[in-house]
DNA sequence: AATTTTTTTGACCATTTGGTCAGGTTTTTT
DNA sequence: AAAAAACCTGACCAAATGGTCAAAAAAATT
């Protein structure tokens, strides 16, 4: 937390009582070990995610991020330069944590364990990052242009290469016949229609927002449907116990 | 802007000879029969949904859209007023044709049947209003604050209502166990994901855009999905008769 | 302590954009 | 044919926005 304050990024009102946003400044570090970048950055990326999810790309203004990140506007274009800078860089972000969970897909596993871990992992993402879903989806819709090469390799690659795997439970009869690619599409489709649409869920379901359960509810149907459709036996009963241990991981993104 | 159109949008340069956007203007009839506002909030509203789909609501400029629909921008505000109004006529344009395939689900009808129809009154939507959906898709993302209220009303409603009918099919064994308000959610997705995703999908196929070969192949792999999952049988083959009857219907917009 | 490097920031600017408007043209009505 | 209504549009704003910059403050290095 640089000791800027609440950074009244406007000029003019600001009484001498009400700057004072954290407890005693003066008790803090008086400097950080050369890591005032990365922390700046990350804070930026932080919140240009949030408000690039809502915006969209062109909705989106870098004082608006400034103001969600508290630092002056010149102070995101000294670290990122342009805005598309800043955009490309939280593209990246976002997409290093996408094609990860396809190694679920390992040829000696049994199906129905691999996608079953595979949409938990996918849900979880939904869950834990519904903002840069978002992100990732309005730059699909917008016709991907910062990201085309990027799907048209290491993302073409990753699925033709787990395709195989999947084809290759079908003809060995561990699972019912499935188009591998179209099955990836549904995938995709079904856990991240939470994150994306989730305020047409949300809408239609009669709540405020969606909730843990809401998504647990989810994520059990999900499970069948992909099973079904695999025609996998359908594992677990599905209830608490797996979905424990999710504490000790910081979410304050 | 992105395009880096010719059509001088400020005043100065504008040579004489590319003035001429349609064919043969002396032809044409000299008059409509007091239709001319219908048409022209036709032709503008095509045209929105187009820049609308690729730019979402922020990144489209009414001279965008004025340049897409050949008219001046002034005309624009003529009709709709401002861009806010074009965007909710537009809107409201894109929903009417939403919750129609809904009337598939009737109590007396087959299970099987309702599903399969259902599925490709979805897939036709994809196929022949793709913009429309992703016009609707980024509003969605974005809050859904021109349509909440929609989608808490009619759309729920609906819903509901249908919920209810796949609630008894299961009830009556007619078909195997489901949350119906779930699959409701599966269903808009992995319809939609071939609009609003296209680029994605095309980006893993290899294609340099989806073809009608790919929306049927998707088309029959979504409905084998949708009937495992519900436990019903695979009705017909699925190849080519069925998809004959698609001329004869105007698909200009 | 002096020096160099990195970071911070208010003020400023060129361009873009939604929207307006007055005056003109066309179509419909009388 | 005249009057009224509807339609068209170039020219013009005020506000917003991405980006720049120079000078200063902090931090790291010597």
């Amino acid at each position: 937390m640089p000791r800027g304050g609440a950074t009244a990024q406007k000029s003019g009102e600001e009484p001498q009582d009400q700057i004072r946003p954290l407890a005693d400044v003066s008790a803090l570090p008086r400097s950080n070990g050369g890591r005032t970048r990365q922390l700046n950055e990350d804070r930026i990326l932080r919140a240009a995610e949030a408000v690039f999810a809502e915006a969209g790309f062109n909705g989106t203004t870098m004082q608006a991020i400034a103001e969600a990140a508290r630092l002056p506007k010149a102070n995101l274009h000294y670290y990122f330069g342009t805005k598309e800078g800043l955009y490309r860089a939280l593209l990246n972000r976002v997409l290093d944590g996408w094609v990860d969970a396809f190694d679920h897909f390992q040829p000696d596993r049994e199906p129905a364990d691999a996608f079953a871990d595979y949409v938990r992992d996918k849900m979880r993402f939904t869950r834990q990052r519904p903002m840069a879903s978002k992100v990732f989806a309005n730059e699909i819709i917008h016709g991907a242009q910062h990201v085309s090469h990027y799907l048209k390799t290491k993302l073409r690659d990753r699925v033709d290469e787990k395709a195989v795997v999947i084809a290759d439970w079908v003809k060995s009869g561990k699972m019912a016949s499935v188009d591998p690619h179209h099955l990836f599409f549904s995938l995709w489709a079904v856990t991240q229609t939470y994150a994306d649409f989730d305020v047409q869920v949300a809408a239609v379901l009669a709540k405020p927002k969606l909730g843990r359960e809401d998504l647990d509810d989810a994520t059990n149907h999900i499970l069948r449907l992909v099973l079904r459709t695999c025609g996998l036996p359908e594992t677990r009963p599905e209830t608490g116990p797996e979905t424990g241990p999710e504490t000790g991981i910081e979410h304050h993104t």
